[in-house]
DNA sequence: AACTCCTTGATAAATATTTGACAAGGCGGT
DNA sequence: ACCGCCTTGTCAAATATTTATCAAGGAGTT
């Protein structure tokens, strides 16, 4: 945050760049160029170093980068040194996969509270977590810190949910709803709408292409 | 396909704009102009009409663009106006979700099969689709003409899975596993990287940015 | 039919992003 | 301790993308 200011291009690949600098740690790779880090990525060793310079220069003339101090590094600017406290709206298949996925709760996104409008699901608990009723939700807020709110619901609802849960404070939500959020502008919206990520597909067989 | 290049950035955008087209046409909206819409999608309307352009002129001056037109137009660009079979490896919650949203059957992405590696789910029906065998897939991809593969298991297994595939001709994978795939570069692969996706919220929280 | 207003499509300017090139300097071997 | 190789960080060039501007011309009104 105190230095100049970073591209949205930059942070659009730093999770990519841990996911790999991950992977080698668990292969026991201890140092890696930019070059090599190029090859495996398939990006240029050139966008790579520029990026990584944005933070400070975590590598070395000759020898190149230290995997884990790299890793530990990027995750920090990734914020994953702190703990992230994350609910989810709608107990379907897509809220139970992830709530279900382990992964999330080692990275520090720590799973408080699943709510669900469907009566016949409240009550259940899927990881050990008591899926509550949806008209519970803003008394939940109030009650904890939510960083997070996950929608997996249809959209009408999601929209709803979202305004009511942006005035009680909630910072973020992580959007799976096939529409835009209303919320203000200093609220952060993270969309996945996978129908878009099909139509790119069908786009790019239809044409031939390919997009980064 | 005919006409120049259309840059990566505008295709992205393009099923965006269908969305919205489409909630417009719902709302009985007949006509807009770049600036209206550029109101509701929140961009500039000199991108929404640089974008447009790209395709050709859709709209008329002092008029603006019927909308219907420009949603069966862009439709069309999106390769919607096919039929696409969808193959789903992985009947845990993601590719349940997946198989259990209706509209993409709506846009014609139709779901030829499911297959899973565990026994339990074997022989159990998804929306009337049958969940097979993961070992039967090959000989499933040799007797259908499979379009798009959609991966909702393990980075090990999707990585595997895909190579296999990728040989037997398919050209397209929808990857929601966490990890890249290895395939020859004519395929094309939509990755879907949630733990990404929950890392760039996370540092946008830590931030106060915002990535558009 | 004329007039005004509106809106496009196009062009150019401004920004942002990616890539190439290379000097500076550490590493590892001798 | 020296030398040659490697690799970074940086700067500049090349591309790509976004935004501003405006002439041209249709829509709707009178």
């Amino acid at each position: 945050m105190a230095e100049n200011k970073i591209s949205n291009a930059v942070i659009r690949r730093l999770p990519r760049y841990y996911r790999h600098l991950g992977e080698l740690i668990e292969m026991g790779v201890e140092r890696i160029s930019s070059n090599e880090l190029s090859v495996r990525m398939k990006v240029t060793a050139s966008q790579i170093r520029q990026d990584l310079n944005n933070f400070g220069g975590f590598g070395q003339q000759g020898y190149g980068y230290n995997v884990k101090h790299l890793y530990v590094e990027i995750g920090k600017i990734l914020g994953l040194d702190r703990k992230h406290s994350l609910v989810i709206i709608g107990a379907g298949n897509l809220g139970r996969a992830i709530a279900n996925y382990g992964n999330f709760e080692k990275r520090g996104f720590i799973i408080e509270g699943i709510f669900d409008i469907n009566p016949k699901l409240t009550g259940s608990t899927i990881r050990g977590i008591e899926v509550r009723n949806l008209d519970e939700i803003e008394g939940f807020a109030k009650e904890h810190e939510i960083d997070i709110v996950a929608l997996t619901i249809p959209k009408t609802q999601a929209i709803n949910v979202a305004e009511r849960l942006a005035r009680l404070g909630v910072k973020a939500f992580w959007n799976f709803a096939h529409t835009d959020l209303n919320v203000p502008d200093n609220v952060i919206v993270e969309s996945v709408h996978l129908s878009e990520s099909l139509m790119r597909i069908s786009y790019m067989l239809e044409n031939g292409a390919s997009i980064d």
